[in-house]
RNA sequence: GGAGAGGUGGCUGAGUGGUUGAAAGCGCCUGACUCGAAAUCAGGUAGGAGGGUAACUUUCUCGUGGGUUCAAAUCCCACUCUCUCCGCCA
């Protein structure tokens, strides 16, 4: 959430902010009365609480002196009443001001493009080089088809339609995806390895800010307090929910693999076919915590560790450079790694970097000393490393041959034990 | 799932109705001593929300929520989590 005290203070910069995402500034308006309400209210409950503590005392003095207290006891009997009546509408009131803090975006940083959807996103540059092909490359629904390593078909009947069922090389290309990607984090870029639940609680969404706005995109186990992980994101970053870091123990930086489950509420239609939108995927995930004066130079090394991944697997991609209508409700900034499709000449998301700056550190309240004693919120950041299953989709498709095998990148030939995918029964 | 025990500050651990947001110890910070360090001594050391430029001040918080009372960490109820034993189970 957003610093009460920014909107206070700058209410019209606020509102500007979060009209760039295309929020309702009149939020910010909302805001301001309840807020006023509230610090009104919490004045008389202070002054009404006080009264009560002093006479209260009063009572246990007359006691030991042997005075009767029964005028006092009546008196602050009807201010306890009238404490609770108020404290009635006070919680009422945090509860409003609470809800409205929560369905506040973050405010673009300063140097996002101004634009209103994903049209106006900005190519910031491209990468690697595209192969040449002697032949018409297929997508990689085909490809692992005719390979026998995906089954779609039998996925509907298991699960429904947007799951797939990896078969030999398939499931083996995806294990060994997952192992190199944490290994190259790892052991290549300093993150230290996590593996969480791949369930969390509502509160760890409220935290990084799926909830309450986008339940609807989330699953949710009935009658528990408990949702499927959408990215490692959630369990990850509130690993630390609640807690205060020391000023020496930052930056922390996470790696993550879960399985990722999304009800894709908003996509009927959209890459209906393979495995580029579907309710179930892999996703190795970077999660930082840091002091928020190095966030920005922070957020420049996860990219490039991002990019990384897809420098070693030799894929040709670009980075993208979301403007501010295309941000998502909690990023402050965001850069999209897309990797290159050649069945489609296009690029496809296959990573996300973002910086949230102290937006999900304030609601998952997670804090750091500063070396003079002050508490501060950390600046909190993100970014796959990589999208396991679009990972696989893109090296079907770029590493396609002719006859309809498939090569292992370099990297990957210790992991999956061959350079080669060929047909198998 | 059944039975029992217990949740107090960064940690250990006192506290069973009235200046207790909380003794003591450890840890940490500052100062003194020291060439420096250790030891020692003195002092400081929870968080949230209001008010105040600030010093400071009011209030809330002893797992969570409710209740009793003039007054609750302390009494009552519910829930929750942890631990031990039994059952079940990958």
């Amino acid at each position: 959430m957003l610093d009460p005290n920014l909107i206070r203070e700058h209410p019209e910069y606020v509102k500007e902010g979060i009209a760039k995402k295309g929020a309702n500034p009149s939020l910010i308006v909302d805001f301001l009365s309840i807020d006023n309400e509230r610090k009104i209210l919490i004045k008389e409950v202070d002054g009404l609480r006080h009264l009560r503590r002093n006479l209260s005392e009063e009572i246990g003095l007359k006691i030991a002196n042997g005075e009767k207290p029964e005028e006092t006891r009546s008196k602050v009997r009807d201010i306890a009443k009238e404490i609770s009546d108020k404290e009635k509408l006070l919680e009422e009131i945090n509860t409003r001001f609470t809800n409205i803090l929560l369905s506040i975006p973050n405010i673009p940083f300063k140097g996002v493009p101004l634009g209103k959807d994903e049209a106006e996103n900005i190519v910031l540059g491209r990468f690697g080089k595209k192969r040449v092909f002697s032949f018409v490359p297929k997508p990689h629904w085909e490809i692992s088809e005719n390979l026998g390593i995906i089954d779609f078909k039998r996925a509907v009947k298991i699960s429904g339609p947007r799951f797939y069922i990896l078969r030999g090389m398939g499931a083996k290309l995806e294990r060994a995806l997952i192992s190199w990607m944490i290994d190259l984090h790892t052991e290549k870029h300093g993150y230290k390895e996590i593996l969480p639940p791949f369930l969390v609680n509502r509160n760890s969404m409220v935290g990084t800010g799926q909830l309450p706005k986008f339940e609807e995109d989330m699953y949710k186990i009935e009658g528990e307090d408990l949702f499927l992980d959408p990215t490692a994101e959630v369990p990850v970053t509130n690993y630390h929910s609640g807690e205060i870091f020391n000023e020496s123990d930052l930056p922390i930086k996470y790696v993550a693999f879960t399985a990722c489950f999304r009800k894709e509420a908003g996509a009927a239609g959209k890459d209906t076919r393979g495995i580029i939108r579907v309710h179930q995927f892999n996703k190795v995930e970077m999660v930082k915590f840091v002091k928020p004066e190095e966030s920005y130079k922070e957020l420049k090394t996860l990219l490039e560790n991002a990019e990384d991944v897809l420098k070693e697997l030799e894929l040709p991609y670009q980075i993208k450079m979301m403007c501010t209508g295309d941000l998502g409700f909690t990023a402050a900034i965001k850069y999209d790694p897309e990797v290159y499709m050649p069945s489609q000449d296009k690029y496809v998301e296959i990573s996300s970097v973002s910086n949230f700056e102290d937006y999900q550190a304030r609601r998952a309240n997670i804090r750091y000393r500063t070396k003079d004693g002050e508490l501060k919120y950390v600046h909190t950041l993100n970014g796959s490393g990589l999208a396991v299953g679009r990972t696989m989709a893109a090296i079907l498709e770029n590493c396609q041959q002719e006859d309809g095998s498939v090569y292992v990148p370099n990297v990957l030939q210790k992991y999956v034990g061959t350079d080669k995918i060929t047909k198998e029964v």
